[in-house]
DNA sequence: TTGAAAGCGTTACCAA
DNA sequence: TTGGTAACGCTTTCAA
């Protein structure tokens, strides 16, 4: 009851298989009349055109590869892939899933395995670099190479990436313009085996306070790095509590830190923004609800930008700007005040 | 450069083309010797099996569609596909994403097109219901069709879902237990277009407290349902602030409406579990965080178990257990208290 | 606008 | 353990 191809489509039709083809992947060039007799017996028959077959015979293969370092689950990875899935799907691709790309043994099983030569039309690689080693091999798949959120662009045919390290700087200055004199930035240490760009907004925090310092501004700083893992927030509520005194001010190098932290510091009776300013990154879930003041980033804007860009790579049109570089945007909510030091 | 075949890598290696492919696909019938010289004249002409040829042949393709009624985004989403990678990808299998399958115009495009058919291995159905016109044409793909939380197993060869209503009656229940006499039930309006899972819940709350009722408890209930919409919890809010009398305690369909009604009562000096008892549904992000006592359910690991019958179902052997319906989970933290009535 | 025929790169059967 | 060979179901010139 199932099997019927195109042959028997044609038959029932009464045409031949070209005009079965075409009544499927260009029904413009088909007679309207012609079409529809194709289509009704091709339903009749429980019929429908093979992808598989199609690509055997252009060389396309309609799928692209999506590399991770994390899981989708993820807030920032879920939304990359929503964002290409958007622009992706309707052209009639589907998207090969390879998460976990981080650890050693993964990314070595991964370029030297290469599955996804000659079984994908395009690469993107969210979130992380690649070694001039690992880039040597992705180049021999010979298809365009696309980064999302990248530290560098080399060995990139194109990529969308925020400023990680402008964005930090923006959020650091504004605590320093409130007036603030005791930052800390809490961060989660950085993976040792991947570059993270995450490990940019760091140093964006470290040039904003220099600077305003070496422009006469009494600030003190200090950087307050957690261990990676699941406890990231309370890692961070432990080591602020324990601090010989309460910062004025927090950076948070993810909402997902600034979040539990405004929540549990409360318990401990500091109340933001009455007793200190703290300001994330992301506008990932719950900063609106908890009213955080943030840097927003859009990574599913992010994902459908490096999508049509592997479209146009993919059908060889020139792009207008292989790499974009995005600022975020810093969302003023209500968990920053203007600082007045107690005399 | 790029353009080498089975036989180019055949010639390379001395070898014929069934070699090569054996090679490749089951290398325990190579001599090892042999594999080697295949595989690395392979690597040198930067080859490797085209999974659209082998499709082609075997009439397998490799891939299986998914169906969603909302974003992958949504938390629910994001881990059931994530469980369903988790051992589809290993498989060998590719997930062809379907979003949005839930307004009637996406829903009718999707069906009479059917562009699954011949195209994918099985079929994935996540959280909504087909009609019994829907199931009739998905039946004609001939492949698997997989449920994932689907308020019925009609139509359906295999499913996991949550026991819904048996979880929100546990919630109430709890509620009720702890001596709870003003108890009012916070969710989003149903959708007229689809049939959710989560709809369930709702008589799960009110089973609970007509039970508790007959048996001779004095408590008093009522559903409060608000708009569907991005701001379901400030509706929820709103809805609740202007009671008549503030409840002392509150069952919330789920996390997304209890959390930031936890964090936003606290403005109008409600204090959890000071003045009221709240409970959730999922133990979604931030619920840890937020110290909420919910209903626990683990979309990951349904994934995963759904991924691993359709996995039996494609080779064609027998399940243990078509339909497998779980139990959330009474995860107590603190935002539950017994309830002591002001004399 | 339609049809005929030559592949596309594999797999799997059968034979050696 | 390996090789020869006939499909698999379509797309795409080229011709009509």
């Amino acid at each position: 009851m199932n099997t019927s191809d195109i042959h028997d489509v044609a038959k029932a039709a009464g045409v031949s298989i070209s005009t079965v083809s075409r009544a499927f992947t260009r029904p413009d060039l088909v007679k309207k009349s012609t079409r529809d007799k194709v289509l009704q017996a091709a339903d009749k028959l429980n019929f429908n055109i093979s992808r598989s077959a199609g690509t055997l015979k252009t060389g396309r293969t309609n799928r692209v590869a999506l590399l991770m370092n994390e899981e989708i689950t993820s807030w920032f990875n879920a939304h990359v892939f929503a964002g290409l899935e958007s622009v992706l799907h309707d052209a009639g691709y589907d998207i090969s899933l390879y998460q976990h790309i981080d650890t050693a043994s993964t990314r070595r099983d991964f370029f030297t395995t290469l599955p996804v030569r000659r079984n994908v039309d395009a690469v993107f690689v969210a979130s992380f670099a690649v070694d001039p080693e690992e880039a040597a091999q992705l180049k021999r798949i010979n298809v365009p190479i696309i980064g999302i959120n990248i530290p560098k662009t080399d060995s990139f045919d194109a990529s969308v990436s925020i400023d990680d390290e402008a964005g930090m700087r923006t959020a650091a200055q504004h605590l320093i313009a409130l007036g603030h004199r005791h930052i800390v930035y809490a961060c989660s240490a950085a993976s040792d085996t991947i570059d993270a760009s995450i490990d940019a907004r760091g140093r964006g925090f470290i040039n904003a306070c220099e600077d305003a310092q070496r422009a006469g501004r009494d600030i003190q700083w200090q950087v307050l790095t957690v261990p990676r893992g699941s406890d990231i927030a309370d890692s961070a509520l432990a080591a602020l509590l324990s601090l010989p005194e309460f910062p004025d001010a927090i950076c948070c190098q993810m909402d997902m830190i600034a979040i539990p932290l405004v929540m549990k510091l409360q318990r401990y009776g500091h109340i933001t923004p009455r007793d200190y300013s703290i300001i994330g990154f992301d506008d990932s879930h719950y900063a609106d609800t908890a009213n955080l003041t943030t840097m927003r980033q859009d990574p599913w804007a992010m994902g459908a930008a490096a999508a049509r860009k592997a479209l146009k790579l993919i059908d060889g049109e020139p792009l207008d700007e292989a790499h974009t570089v995005l600022r975020p945007q810093l969302t003023l909510r209500g968990t920053d005040a203007p600082f007045v030091p107690q005399s």
